[in-house]
RNA sequence: GCCCAGGUAGCUCAGUUGGUAGAGCAGUGGAUUGAAAAUCCUCGUGUCGGUGGUUCGAUUCCGCCCCUGGGCA
């Protein structure tokens, strides 16, 4: 019997990575990073790059855009390449929407030219988005009744799809997302404590600048062609120290800004998890251990009653508990 | 020791010509269909430094005390 896809999920700074580490490591895995940060050349240390190997790291120059959609069929290509060599793909990662566009899929609008959304944003500028959101209230109701009218980004996204395509967006959403033909375990791995997630990420934000995270930024900054307004640019703690280096704000300034931008995305991430279907939570105390393990009978994957496949049919949940357990 | 300026939400501060107070940031909860580490929405009772006085009523006025800056000795 073939294992599912594991899919370790969890807020930043949660130890996930360690884990999937020596989860490939015990069944001969290989890892497939979801994060929207590490998929950029140069964003190292302060993307928290792991040693040990990894699909999808440095894939794109900072220069360029990368999408969900990107991901989907990249990931896709990944797991049946990992599968193909005979090895368990483990997915590992808190990019939730690149985690939903690869297990519930994504419709199929075309690729936008950026220069649409370049003369939306300019529009914007002068108009303001409350304007352009009266816009979409013409062209495509059904998308703008559930914007508010100062979201930026998403008023943009069903105009550039409406002016690109001549088809509103919420046409485009109707039909139903292609059913993912892979199986996939969901666990989340996160501290009971938000305190304790609170403490690991400002712990991590330091030991960044100790390794050099001002000189990682500074040599993206003199590369002279990167701006704000990129995806790379903008990602957490990168955008903090590069006000720094324009001088808009002291180094002290920076890092508190950067350590309130790391907890803002982990609760923005426990948002998406806490609603997210079929998942198994792994809570941690402030040590990283297992807190509790549940019962035998809550195991949802791999029980078949005289399944003697060995590994092959313990779930992945069983797996880790084990693993973490005897660590 | 004296003079001056302050002590108001976790932080920075605004304000009340006397009727017990409000912004930004932080934090919280949520949204999320091709930027997602993005973008957006929701949520504000705190001995208004302490204490005495004036007053129907003081965080606001007055006295004293404490603390923090700065200045003079």
């Amino acid at each position: 019997m073939i294992k599912p896809v594991l899919a370790l999920m969890g807020p930043t700074a949660s130890g996930k990575t360690a884990l999937a580490e020596r989860l490939a490591e015990h069944v001969d895995g290989e890892l497939i990073s979801v994060d929207s940060a590490l998929i950029y050349r140069g964003l190292s240390i302060g993307a928290a790059k792991p040693e040990y190997p990894h699909h999808l790291i440095h894939i794109r120059d900072p220069l360029e855009h990368y999408t969900a959609a990107d991901f989907a069929s990249d990931a896709k290509r990944c797991i049946d390449d990992v599968r193909a060599r005979g090895r368990q793909p483990i997915l590992v990662g808190g990019s939730m929407l690149y985690f939903r566009a690869l297990l519930q899929g994504l419709h199929g609008v075309p690729a936008v030219d950026l220069s649409v959304r370049a003369d939306i944003e300019a529009e914007a500028q002068v108009k303001g988005w409350p304007a352009l959101h009266q816009e979409l209230m013409l062209v495509d109701p059904k998308i703008a009744e559930r914007l508010h009218p100062n979201h930026s980004q998403r008023i943009c996204r069903a105009l550039e799809v409406y002016r690109g395509t001549g088809i509103p967006l919420s046409h485009w959403q109707r039909g139903t997302s292609a059913p993912a033909t892979e199986r996939y375990e969901c666990i989340a791995l996160c501290p009971r404590d938000r305190s304790d997630l609170h403490a690991r990420i400002e712990l991590r934000l330091d030991a960044m600048f100790q390794n050099g995270l001002l000189e990682e930024v500074k040599a993206l900054y003199d590369r002279g062609d990167l701006h704000t307004g990129l995806p790379a640019i903008r990602a957490v703690g990168y955008r903090q120290v590069w006000a720094y280096l324009e001088g808009e704000v002291s180094l002290e300034e920076c890092r508190e800004r950067a350590l309130a931008a790391t907890r803002q995305l982990a609760k923005r991430q426990l948002t998406w998890l806490r609603s997210w279907p079929d998942l198994v939570w792994l809570f941690t105390d402030q040590n990283g251990e297992l807190l509790e393990r549940p019962p035998a009978h809550t195991h949802r994957e791999g029980s078949s009653p005289n399944g003697g496949g060995g590994e092959a049919s313990q779930s992945w949940y069983e797996l880790i508990c084990e693993l973490m357990r005897n660590f």
